[in-house]
DNA sequence: ATGAAAGCGCTAACAT
DNA sequence: ATGTTAGCGCTTTCAT
């Protein structure tokens, strides 16, 4: 009656040696292979390197999710990224990956994994049960973080910090941003200025701030347009719009290198030239603004340094320790326009 | 004597409530619990809705690492990239992006995550815990692909399929996309040929055979230069030292837009003109050649559907299912150059 | 320095 | 349609 070995109740595809079975081959209990694998100091280091050397020839792989429900910790932080995979829009911003760069090697240096989701995928089990959430982007009017937020995870947003909200944000500091490309524009003797953005981002709407504080300071004033979408073909249908009202433009800011790079086009297109006519400033410095012709003046953020913060703030929370925003410098690459 | 309770042995920071915690609230067993949140067929539709309403009252959160543990296995995917995350070497080419989107989508609808990591993060428990994995990038003489295998995991690799080895490739087809190059080279009548690209890399490779093959049938050979990174300033050096010994040369193929786009700065720096003198064809078709003024010609590959490709495979492997490489279609996209 | 016992939360098998 | 039993592989007490 007494259950004497394993009874083999479960037809499963039996999986490889686990602790127990690397215990009876080296002759020791399962807990003292688990801290000999764990390289605790309490194993005499002749059986931990024994422990050691059976593992490895017995191909022992770990058990994630057994740690981890003995723990109730699953050392994963889920990083959810705005991605609207369609042919049309394509993902052409290439700052995500940089981010991730920096968020993937933080995390990976603490032992800690990275699950890549979308905010579709906030119903998939293993989001939800992760130790923490870095959301890359607020989205417009915040709506990303509303719908993360809702999740009750501890939350680092990439972005513009938020006078109102709560939550912990690290982001580019934006203003100065804005500001740096006012001044540029006003150095190069420009009066008739323009900014090229949706300021439903939080992120666009505090470089127009910046912007728009350094030109009212001088007493100018700047002329919006709102491109419909993040592409060269948006910048250039809102310049056109903005050209269109005020011909006689002489300096375009714009919140990115895509709107910008429309920017230029739409001047060519109007006879304009660039930058004798009208200066043009983008924004995240990608490689398109370098490679450009001419080559683009861009407002240059350091996205995988923001990445490792983001993580460490990430796993800050985690450890329930005190969290606040950060802002990263920013500064103008000039080029060409 | 009989344990009776839940004797907390464990200071545990107490968690939210578990399905036996459900259960006693609803009045029924644990496993109906289980049952009804997976949306069995087997539990009376009353008893679910109301037990999916307490769980939702309770801001239940399925426990993932014992459903795992109890399963055996993760429902994980791990994604290994090839990221140099230096400031030096800016991940400036976005396809890996577009590929996760396709892969992130997927899986996602197979209920399965997606664990991102470097090859760097292999000694991680949770990525060798992963039911399998997608390199993209098989790295210069298939160094990542090795590495990689060791892991002994299913495995589905981005890149150019190889006669001699056994993993499953997905990629787009570069041996056509060579092919298409060199065909448009001599509908323009094209005959001193280069090409730019690092053989080392197999689909760099691929993309020369197919244009070879489609060259030497008229008779003619291209000449190679090899830059040392996938870089602007890596591709102009190269196009100056191809340049050196073939000033004559009237067609250039890239492995690479950024490749490309070094290489018609180096022709202008020479004085030639492009396309007038030259023509120059690069690969990838990245926002980076639509926008790039002239702007330049390329072979599109349709990375959002390699994605998918590449998990769906992922997939069938784990599942046991016979899984063969799969070859996209390539296009060239003519515009300016 | 090592071990025994217990249990993390879930679900497959086998009842009823 | 629902319940009982057992155990996945690990690690934290509390012994020795």
């Amino acid at each position: 009656m007494t259950p004497t070995r394993k009874s083999p109740r479960h037809a499963q595809p039996a999986a490889g040696p686990t602790m127990a079975d690397l215990a009876r081959l080296a002759g020791v209990s399962a807990i003292t292979v688990s801290r000999a694998l764990a390289g605790s100091p309490l194993v005499n280091p002749e059986t931990a390197t024994r422990i050691k050397a059976i593992a490895e020839a017995q191909g022992y792989t770990f058990n994630v999710s057994a740690r981890n429900l003995r723990l109730r910790s699953n050392r994963t932080v889920a990083v959810i990224v705005e991605m609207k995979p369609s042919p049309d829009r394509r993902m052409s911003d290439p700052y995500p990956l940089d981010l991730l760069g920096g968020i993937s090697q933080e995390l990976a240096s603490a032992g800690y994994c990275v699950l890549l989701s979308t905010r579709a995928g906030g119903d998939v089990a293993a989001v939800r049960g992760a130790d923490a959430v870095i959301l890359l982007g607020q989205g417009a009017h915040e709506d990303a973080v509303a719908a993360v937020a809702r999740w009750r995870l501890p939350m680092v947003v990439w972005g513009a910090p938020l006078p109102g909200a709560a939550q912990v944000t690290v982001g580019s500091d934006n203003r100065r941003g804005g500001a740096l490309a006012a001044e540029r524009f006003l150095a190069l003797g420009r009066h008739r200025i323009g900014f090229l953005g949706d300021t439903a981002h939080a992120e666009v709407a505090a470089r127009l701030a910046g912007f728009e504080a350094v030109l009212s300071a001088h007493g100018l004033k700047a002329a919006h347009a709102k491109p419909a979408a993040f592409t060269v073909a948006a910048g250039a249908k809102a310049s056109h719009a903005l050209l269109e009202r005020h011909p006689q433009a002489d300096a375009l800011f714009a919140a990115s290198d895509l709107l910008a790079i429309g920017a230029v086009r739409a001047l060519t297109e109007r006879g304009r030239r660039v930058p004798e006519d009208v200066s043009v400033i983008g924004y995240d410095d990608t490689p398109l603004a370098a490679t450009y012709v001419p080559a683009l003046s861009s407002v240059h953020q350091n996205l995988h340094e923001g990445g490792v913060l983001l993580a460490r703030k990430a796993l800050a929370l985690v450890e329930g320790r005190e969290v606040a925003s950060e802002t990263l410098p920013t500064n103008l690459v000039v080029r060409a326009t």
